[in-house]
RNA sequence: UGCCUGAUGGUGUAACGGUAGCACAACUGUUUUUGGUGCAGUUUGUCUAGGUUCGAAUCCUGGUCAGGCAACCA
C-alpha cells in the first residue's frame, strides 16, 4: 500500500523508543579512531547514524575516539573530517574522548572507592593466562585482594608517573568466572608515556575502549549508540560501567559491517597495501578510502545512495562491487557532460570531404533536455577508435569494415572503402565516403545504420591522458583467500594509456566537471592534472553488452 | 565440552501468524545518432526435522551450518 520503506531494526528501536517517551530526541555519534582513512565501511556507519538522526529529528557528534595514542595523529583527525563533510554530513558537536580524560580518571576513582577496580601488577602474560579460555574459568591472583586505600594510592602513582610502562594497570573486580570473556576483570587503564596528539605530555596512563566509550555516549547523553557487530561482547561491560557509576544510560546496538566484493576493508589490510606500495597511497584511487573514491571520481550522492540502498541488519553481508558501480552510473548519467575521446586510435580520411574544416554541435547530456550543446570540430582527417573498424566483420558487428556504413556521432554517415596494412599487418589507416545530405540535425539522406562512432578530427585534437582503473584484486573475497590476501591483487588493475585523443572542448571544461566520454565510460579529472597535461580518471566503464556478446 | 550472534533467489534486503515483494546481477525483447540511457518482460529463494495453528519465513523444541568471543587495539 505505502510506498515509504520499511524500518530497519534499529529504526524500529527508535521508533518505540521515542514513541514510548523514553526520549524527547535521539542523539547519536559517530566515533572514529585517528588512526586512519575513512573508506566506504565508515560511510554505512555514517550513513547509519547521521541518516537515523534526520529521519527521526535528532542530531549526531563527531567524536574521536583518540584513547591509544601510540597509532593516532592530528593528520587522521583533518583527514575525516574533510571526508565528513565532502560526504555531506553535518555534526552537532565535535567532541574527543581525550577531552574526557579528567572526567574518566574520576570515574575509574569512584569504582575503585566501591570496590569494583583494583591495581594489577601482573605482566600481560600473566593477566592473559588468568583469564583462562571461554570453556576454563579464570582465577584470580592476590592483586585482586589490595585495599581500597592501597588501589586509590597505586593508581594515583600510576597517573603521576612513578611507573614504566606495562609495570602495572587497573582492572575492573566483576568475574573471573565470567562466560563473557570480556567480563572476566577487564583492563580499565594501561600505563603509556606517550605523547597524545591533543593532550600532549599531560596523561602517561590512558583508558581502554571499554572504559572510554560508554562513559563517553554517557557525557554526551547519547541515547543510541550504534557500532558493528564485533562489539556485541563488549555490551555487557559497556552496561555495567553506566550502571556503577550511575550516570546517563546510553544504550548500545549493533550492526553488521559491509563486505565487498574483490576489496578489502580493515585499516590493517588498506594500511598494508599503501606501505608495500600496491598502491599509491590512501587516496590511490583503486582504494575503497572516501578519498581514493573520490579521486577516481564517485560522486557523495552515489555514494551515499549505496550506503541507502545495502540495507542495516545483523546479519553477514558479502555486497557485489556491481551495486557500487550502479549507483554511480545512475549518477553520473544525469549529471556527466559528454566527449568524445578516442583512447586507441586509427586514422580515417574522408576521401570526399573537400572543405577545409567545419563546426558542429553535438548534445552536452541527451539526458538533460537544457543541457546545450557543445562545438565540434570536423575535418578531413579523424581519429577514430582502432576496434570501431574490423577487417573481416562477422555478423553481428556493426561497426566500420569494408562496404560498411556507420554514423560519426553528432555528424555525418560514412561508408567505409577501403583501408592500408603496415607491413606488420596492422590497419594504420581507414577510407571513407561521406554522405553531405546526412548531416546531423538535418539528415535527408534516408540512410539508415546500425552502429555510432565517436571520432576526433586529427588537427583539432588534444592529448590527453587516460588511468583506466579494474577491480583491485581478482578473487571475489581477498581477505578469505587461501594465503595472503595480497597474492591476490589484480596487476591489471591500472592501465595508464598515456596518449588519446580528446576533443577541444576538454581544455575549456571546468576541472571539477564529470564527464562521460561517449562509450567509454565516466572520466573524472586527476588532482595533478593541468591544461598543460590533461589526466582522467575512469570512475566506471558504461554498461558494455557487446563485450558480454563477444564472449559468448 | 562454554558463551554470544545469525541463517529468505547468485548478492543484498522486506514481509511484525494471512498472496514470499523490492533492488542489484543474469537473461529476453523493444527504443535509441553512445552496443550507453529508457521501457517491457523472464529465470532463480524461506538451512533442516518435528510441533502449535484453519493457516508458519514468522511462534515453540531439537539439530545443522556460518560468524564472533580469551590485544596493556578500537
Amino acid at each position: 500500500m505505502s510506498d515509504e520503506k520499511s524500518l530497519n531494526f534499529i529504526e524500529e528501536i527508535i521508533s518505540q523508543d521515542l514513541a514510548a517517551g523514553k526520549y524527547k530526541s535521539i542523539l547519536t555519534r559517530f566515533p572514529p579512531e585517528p588512526n586512519g582513512y575513512l573508506h566506504i565501511g565508515h560511510a554505512k556507519s555514517i550513513s547509519l547514524n547521521f541518516g537515523l538522526a534526520e529521519k527521526f529529528g535528532g542530531a549526531t557528534n563527531l567524536r574521536f575516539d583518540d584513547t591509544n595514542p601510540v597509532t593516532e595523529d592530528t593528520e587522521y583527525v583533518e583527514s575525516i573530517k574533510a571526508d565528513l563533510k565532502w560526504l555531506g554530513f553535518n555534526w552537532i558537536k565535535e567532541c574527543y574522548a581525550s577531552d574526557y580524560f579528567d572526567q574518566l580518571y574520576a570515574f575509574a576513582v569512584q569504582l575503585i572507592e566501591k570496590g569494583l577496580a583494583y591495581v594489577d601488577d601482573s605482566t600481560a602474560e600473566e593477566i592473559a593466562q588468568q583469564k583462562g579460555t571461554p570453556t576454563v574459568p579464570g582465577t584470580g591472583n592476590a592483586y585482586r585482594n589490595r585495599s581500597i586505600q592501597e588501589n586509590l594510592e597505586l593508581f594515583a602513582a600510576m597517573k603521576a608517573g612513578q611507573f614504566g610502562d606495562g609495570e602495572k594497570v587497573l582492572r575492573a573486580k566483576i568475574d573471573l568466572a565470567s562466560p563473557n570473556m570480556h567480563m572476566r576483570d577487564p583492563l580499565l587503564y594501561r600505563i603509556k608515556k606517550v605523547h597524545h596528539h591533543r593532550t600532549g605530555d599531560k596523561w602517561c596512563i590512558y583508558p581502554m575502549y571499554d572504559f572510554a566509550h560508554g562513559q563517553s555516549d554517557s557525557i554526551e547523553n547519547i541515547t543510541h549508540s550504534i557500532c558493528t557487530l564485533e562489539f556485541i561482547p563488549h555490551r555487557a561491560l559497556y552496561d555495567w560501567c553506566i550502571e556503577q557509576l550511575g550516570i546517563f544510560p546510553s544504550k548500545q546496538y549493533e550492526f553488521a559491517r559491509l563486505n565487498m566484493t574483490y576489496t578489502v576493508m580493515s585499516k590493517r589490510k588498506l594500511l598494508q597495501l599503501v606501505q608495500e606500495g600496491h598502491v599509491q597511497g590512501w587516496d590511490d584511487p583503486r582504494m575503497p578510502t572516501i578519498s581514493g573514491m573520490r579521486r577516481r571520481g564517485y560522486t557523495a550522492e552515489s555514494i551515499r545512495d549505496f550506503c541507502d540502498r545495502i540495507g542495516i541488519a545483523k546479519r553477514e553481508n558479502y555486497i557485489d562491487l556491481s551495486l557500487l558501480e550502479f549507483c554511480v552510473r545512475e549518477h553520473l548519467n544525469k549529471i556527466a557532460q559528454r566527449r568524445m575521446v578516442v583512447t586507441d586510435p586509427i586514422k580515417l580520411v574522408i576521401t570526399n570531404y573537400d572543405q577545409d574544416e567545419e563546426l558542429l554541435h553535438s548534445e552536452n547530456n541527451p539526458e538533460d533536455p537544457n543541457g546545450g550543446t557543445r562545438p565540434v570540430p570536423f575535418s578531413k582527417e579523424l581519429w577514430i577508435q582502432k576496434d570501431d573498424f574490423m577487417e573481416e566483420p562477422t555478423k553481428k558487428y556493426f561497426r566500420l569494415g569494408p562496404g560498411l556504413s556507420v554514423r560519426l556521432k553528432s555528424a555525418y554517415i560514412i561508408e567505409c572503402e577501403g583501408f592500408d596494412k603496415d607491413d606488420a599487418g596492422n590497419v594504420t589507416t581507414v577510407y571513407a565516403k561521406y554522405f553531405p545530405e546526412s548531416k546531423s540535425g538535418s539528415d535527408t539522406s534516408g540512410i539508415h545504420v546500425k552502429g555510432t562512432l565517436h571520432w576526433v578530427s586529427a588537427k583539432h585534437a588534444i592529448p590527453v591522458e587516460l588511468n583506466e582503473y579494474d577491480r583491485l584484486f581478482n578473487v571475489e573475497d581477498p581477505s578469505n583467500a587461501e594465503g595472503d590476501f595480497k597474492s591476490y591483487v589484480n596487476p591489471h588493475s591500472l592501465h595508464s594509456v598515456t596518449l588519446a585523443w580528446g576533443e577541444p572542448a576538454l581544455l575549456t571544461d571546468a576541472l571539477e566537471s564529470r564527464f562521460q566520454f561517449l562509450r567509454k565510460g565516466y572520466f573524472y579529472q586527476d588532482i595533478n592534472s593541468s591544461k598543460d597535461k590533461l589526466v582522467f580518471n575512469r570512475t566506471v566503464t558504461l554498461k558494455d553488452t557487446w563485450a558480454k556478446e563477444q564472449k559468448k
